[in-house]
DNA sequence: CAGAGTCGCTACTATTTTAGAAGCGACTAT
DNA sequence: ATAGTCGCTTCTAAAATAGTAGCGACTCTG
């Protein structure tokens, strides 16, 4: 990222566009921390509100659906009885994870934990 | 990321809670894209703000104490006459990038970019 | 059996955050 | 002199998030 313009005769994006829009969603409240939770497999929608400490169902309801149709996670309902609704990462989604594991990485190392 | 909790007898953080760290600033509208604009090196306010399509200016100005004060980048005033502030990443902000690299990479495979 | 609980939301109100633009003092340029 | 730049700040407006009650469809408990 030393480089913000490549200057390749057919690139007309930069690596800041490129992580502007990555951002347009990972820089919204929640969106990175549902799928970090997503990545350790399925979970249904209170699963995920009682493990995101601090999101609200309003919050992590719109999260949820604007990452389906992101393409990012997928929403499966199992029609039951009781209906079931599931949710977990695409490939799309899973794609994405080796990037955040490391931002991970990096917070562990460098930023101080609240106390133990 | 694939074990959330990490078996270590003395360590109390999972990698959710690191990326939900993380993500306390990432999660912010515009830090990350300020971040990203300043790994291409110092810049002063009016030059963010002119790089960074879209953001406002207190919007801009908000982001950059926060930064600072978190330890992320640094802010230099030069006394001038004219006076002259500029920012830049300290070793805590470089540190991140490359793991935003990553972020950026990702996004330009798998994103699709606005025409060109 | 009735009431309480769970689920996955939705709908509403309240609060917080972001956006937008005017304006400040200190300067420089025309 | 006016207009422009700088790095903000201040205000209002719009958008986003937070919080919670409640829905219908179910299950559990006493």
């Amino acid at each position: 990222m030393a480089a913000n313009v490549q200057h390749s005769a057919d690139a007309c994006i930069t690596a800041s566009d490129a992580l502007a829009r990555a951002f347009r969603f990972l820089g919204k409240r929640w969106n990175a921390v549902v799928l970090g939770h997503l990545s350790g497999g399925p979970a249904g929608f209170r699963e995920l509100s009682r493990a995101i400490d601090g999101i609200s169902d309003s919050v992590l309801s719109a999260r949820l659906a604007d990452l389906a149709a992101g393409g990012l996670i997928s929403r499966t309902v199992e029609e039951g009885p009781p209906v079931a609704v599931t949710y977990a990462l695409t490939d799309l989604g899973s794609s994405l994870m080796p990037a955040l594991g490391q931002i991970a990485l990096w917070a562990e190392r460098n930023l101080p934990a609240d106390g133990c």
